[in-house]
DNA sequence: AAAGTACTCAACCGCTCTGAA
DNA sequence: CTTCAGAGCGGTTGAGTACTT
């Protein structure tokens, strides 16, 4: 049964100068209105919306028409249905790569609008904030400034540098002075949370180990593989032996998701969306944060045997190259100068000269 | 049951982009 | 080249609902 109709603010008619005065209505759509809406679309097609109010059919301008046709009348939208897990985690996976494009984002999720995926984003942020007790931060540059116009060739070819974790804020993580002052960029939330969700395991295996405090770097799939996402893999951005490991205590984790002496949680054992909030709450000290390694279980049987979920098959559906080309786009960090790559979060080197560990070979 | 809080989501606003004149 | 209007996008707001205390 659909909801009653939500009211809308600012509910009423007002004068609008620049239509001529005619009375311009606001607020809710009435079903009459969506009926006199739809029988445009049908014969004009999904656009010349401006036309609507000239021709008298509504006294709604042009864009308040559109945006009830996008986000409500399209027949092809998921409505009353919460986001899966698996759309979550292709939004977080592609706010990551995009940024806050919510329609660009909302293009990969069949059913989706914008303005879905604004509010679940919305949502989210809000979710987690309240998770670490902490304000959300005041807005960025970086995020006011995403209306300022950028030289477009850039905007659209070059992901967001890889420091700039676009979750949160990067709010929760101050910067860690200990390490000398040196370490200015503080590790993404994202990353971590990219990697607590696992976006590239198809195996439903859902285990994460936990290895130190690194971030990640995301290794093009092995000469082999095959080219899909699944083989994409991630690893420490450094060597192990030239970082510290820090003791991590999860008391928010159920015992049964960790296995204190191996190191891995059992993502599996908790929901996805759970386990990554838990993620930033848990972490001792901001570059403590450890990162997590992908445990492909290739070999793994009993994994392989699981029976793989609705959220396996939305993946398959998916157009098998959408995360290589996502991958293709991650940006190369710059090339750590000789000596200083234990300083910041971001001089890592080309993902060639990482270290693949030997789990993964 | 009432009050408080959190969540959801529809719809608005302001701005930018784009193409036609 | 400039102007203008329409379309599109991201940010924000606030009402209604669900949940918790």
């Amino acid at each position: 049964m659909a909801p009653a109709p939500r009211g809308g603010r600012r509910t009423g008619g007002r004068r609008d100068a620049a239509g001529g005065g005619e009375a311009v209505r606001k607020g809710p759509w009435t079903a009459e209105e969506d009926e006199v809406l739809r029988q445009h679309v049908r014969t004009h097609g999904p656009r010349d919306w401006s036309s609507i109010r000239s021709k008298g059919l509504l006294p709604r301008i042009g864009k308040s028409c559109r945006l009830r046709w996008v986000n409500k009348l399209r027949p092809d939208l998921k409505t009353g249905c919460k986001f899966s897990a698996e759309e979550e985690r292709v939004v977080i996976e592609l706010q990551a790569q995009f940024g806050n494009k919510w329609a660009r984002i909302a293009a990969y999720l069949p059913g989706r609008t914008d303005n879905d995926v604004k509010n679940f984003w919305s949502t989210r942020q809000k979710r987690l904030a309240r998770l670490l007790r902490a304000p959300l931060p005041a807005r960025s540059n970086q995020h006011r400034s995403s209306k300022a116009k950028a030289p477009p060739s850039s905007v659209e070819s070059q992901a967001p540098p890889f420091h700039q974790g676009p979750c949160l804020d990067q709010a929760s993580f101050e910067v860690d002075n200990s390490l000398g002052g040196q370490c200015c960029e503080v590790a993404p939330l994202m990353e971590y949370q990219n990697v607590a969700l696992d976006p590239y395991d198809q195996t439903g295996c859902g285990l994460l180990g936990f290895e130190g405090a690194l971030p990640l770097h995301v290794f093009p799939p092995a000469d082999g593989e095959a080219s899909s996402s699944s083989a994409a893999r991630l690893a420490p951005a450094l060597p192990l032996d030239q970082h510290q490991y820090p003791l991590l205590d999860f008391p928010g984790l159920p015992k049964r998701c960790v296995d204190v002496f191996s190191g891995f949680v059992d993502a599996g054992a908790m929901d996805g969306l759970a386990f990554q909030e838990l993620l930033p709450v848990v972490q001792p000290a901001p570059m403590m944060m450890p990162f997590f390694c992908m445990e492909r279980a290739h070999n793994d049987d009993a994994i392989k045997a699981e029976p793989r979920d609705a959220a396996d098959d939305f993946f398959d559906e998916l157009p098998p190259d959408l995360f290589n080309d996502a991958l293709d786009q991650l940006p190369l960090p710059p090339s750590p100068s000789r000596g200083d790559e234990s300083l910041t979060c971001r001089s890592v080197c080309s993902l060639d000269e990482v270290p693949r560990p030997a789990a993964f070979d």
